[in-house]
DNA sequence: CTGAAAGCGCTAACAG
DNA sequence: CTGTTAGCGCTTTCAG
């Protein structure tokens, strides 16, 4: 069915070397026959068969990407930074979500194994690792293939990609104290933003603020963030804690916070100011328009892109790094 | 560096025939010998190169997805659960987005063909097809490689899924006119949208309304919704026409639309009832929730995939089939 | 049940 | 400049 470069060798009455020649420009061809065999791939609508290359080459020019998820802002906008960025230098992009599901996480860091990617760019991992994952991600380390983490999904001894969490909260608390708000209440997850927690609780310190444990909310959950949310402020205001200024812990969060004080009959800003992380794009797209910490993810994908090809380039002393950017605190209608 | 099926053989004292046999468990092989292999695996961290197997088995086990970009709720959303149920059946997915640039989007048919997937997802192409494209096309058509496209970027003699865009936009503004309105504008695009276009003036058609050309305002533009939105409310507006209603071609007009009524000081729905079309996550987010058509995004999801894996499977005779989805008008606050 | 050997499509020396 | 040939890692007859 598929034509192959025999094909075109008899085609062209030359050998397969020759016509190997001409597909990669190397070596040099008369220009007499080099039009004979285009001419030939041509008719035959030939096009190499690129993993019979990767065979002898040793490079698949594929790299592995394993978001948490796709259908969600920051890692579909990050998927297609990475996507296009890769693009550019030649990579295509195999990616695969793991939902936060263990089993499917192992089988698609072997798959990346398995199809031998050039490198490979890993989300966040789940938080309850058993031991099949410790082999899976052992295997991995193994076969030493260079390796770039996102979002502090800490693996020993590989490189990873942040952006400044805690820096980022302080700046919010910071904020939020220089417009006057006295009590400040946090809604957050454990997991992804355990740092931004951090950042609320060290802002708070250095300001000599005492820190209502009963103003914190948070939850190990990791989905559906919108309601829990509009949960989480439900139960603040219902347990008559006092504050003017919620800082949640990503867009999403705030969203629902915000929606549920709407039912509950207060106005933000007016009443209760609202910051979120993220800036998400639903943040700008509606009103009122989200106050919130801006992600570089421009700059979160070129870098990782960068660090990864870098780090396949110099192939043997893989200097573990861990690189930090900044964020910007973006202060809309909230 | 990577072991292979070799070094398994040699650990284990058997030939390497023996290791593929125990690797693919098809052939009966001694327990004992298995378990002597099993262990060797175990030894050498041993992953089989799924390239090299694709080289004899003709099947690589993977499909190529074009989407016009992933940084866009509808987009991402539909690759999670292409992806998933694509995972669940055993295939990895190669995505690569085209951003409407032509150039690149014939480099990723391309890249589909070398790389050898077994199968392609399409999305919408980009409307100005030159012959480089044309080319690449037939090249790819010649390769009879299964392919599902997607919105409508009909080729032809190739099967599309697609929602009913047409009975959508109907349903849209039989909903408004039977609420009362009169005067139903139309802000929307050329490419994507066309067909909601075509929904919206034959439902008008059918009540005997008369359609006032100047209450419809296209853009052949395909990047940025929202901002064509915003500035097309106003030049609505500006224009004197009378309206009280406006069916946005996609959720992201309606929110640029709403921003712009705002800040000349309509109010939704009070003065304007807007109606978007997709739900996209971010419509139902914030609030003024919007009213809108539902894209059954899950089923169209895995009805590419379906038809994808159908059509692999019946390997010839591939019937070019034409699938319709229904949409589903969601009232709510807008 | 197991080994030897051919070959998938292509690249990369090595000779001419 | 061009042809011959030896693999790349694996599966799959074909013999034992």
């Amino acid at each position: 069915m598929r034509k192959t470069i025999k094909d075109v060798a008899r085609e062209a009455n030359v050998s397969i070397a020759t016509v190997s020649r001409v597909i990669n420009g190397k070596d040099k061809v008369k220009e007499e026959t080099k039009i004979k065999i285009m001419n030939a791939i041509e008719k035959l609508n030939f096009i190499p068969d690129y993993n019979a290359r990767t065979m002898v080459q040793k490079k698949t020019k594929m790299i592995g990407f394993m978001p948490p998820e796709l259908a969600n802002g920051y890692w579909s906008e990050l998927s297609d930074v990475i996507q296009n960025d890769l693009w550019k230098k030649g990579y295509a992009l195999l990616v695969t979500s793991h939902n936060m599901e263990i089993e499917k996480t192992i089988s698609i860091l072997d798959l990346f194994i398995e199809r031998n990617v050039d490198g490979i760019i890993l989300g966040p991992l789940t938080k309850n690792k058993n031991d099949k994952m410790t082999n899976a991600i052992d295997r991995l380390l193994h076969q030493n293939i260079p390796i770039v983490t996102l979002q502090g999904s800490s693996i020993r001894g590989v490189t990873s990609v942040d952006v400044d969490n805690q820096g980022g909260a302080m700046s919010v608390v910071q904020y939020l104290l220089e417009s006057g708000h006295k009590q400040i209440a946090f809604i957050g997850t454990v997991n992804s933003s355990r740092e931004r927690e951090f950042g609320y609780r060290n802002a708070l310190m250095i300001n000599h603020i005492p820190i209502n444990e009963k103003s914190i909310i948070l939850t190990d959950y990791n989905g559906d963030f919108t309601t829990f949310g509009y949960k989480a402020a439900y139960e603040l205001v219902e347990s008559k804690q006092k504050f003017s200024a919620i800082f949640c812990g990503n867009d999403l969060i705030a969203f629902g916070v915000i929606r549920a004080l709407k039912k509950i009959g207060l106005t933000v800003p007016e009443d209760v100011s609202i910051v979120g992380f993220d800036d998400i794009s639903a943040s700008s797209l509606r009103s009122p328009m989200l106050t919130t910490i801006r992600q570089p993810i421009k700059e979160i994908g070129s870098t990782v892109v960068d660090v990864l090809l870098e780090q396949m380039e110099s192939e043997k002393k893989t200097i573990t790094k861990k690189i930090v950017l900044p964020t910007e605190l973006v202060i809309r209608e909230t």
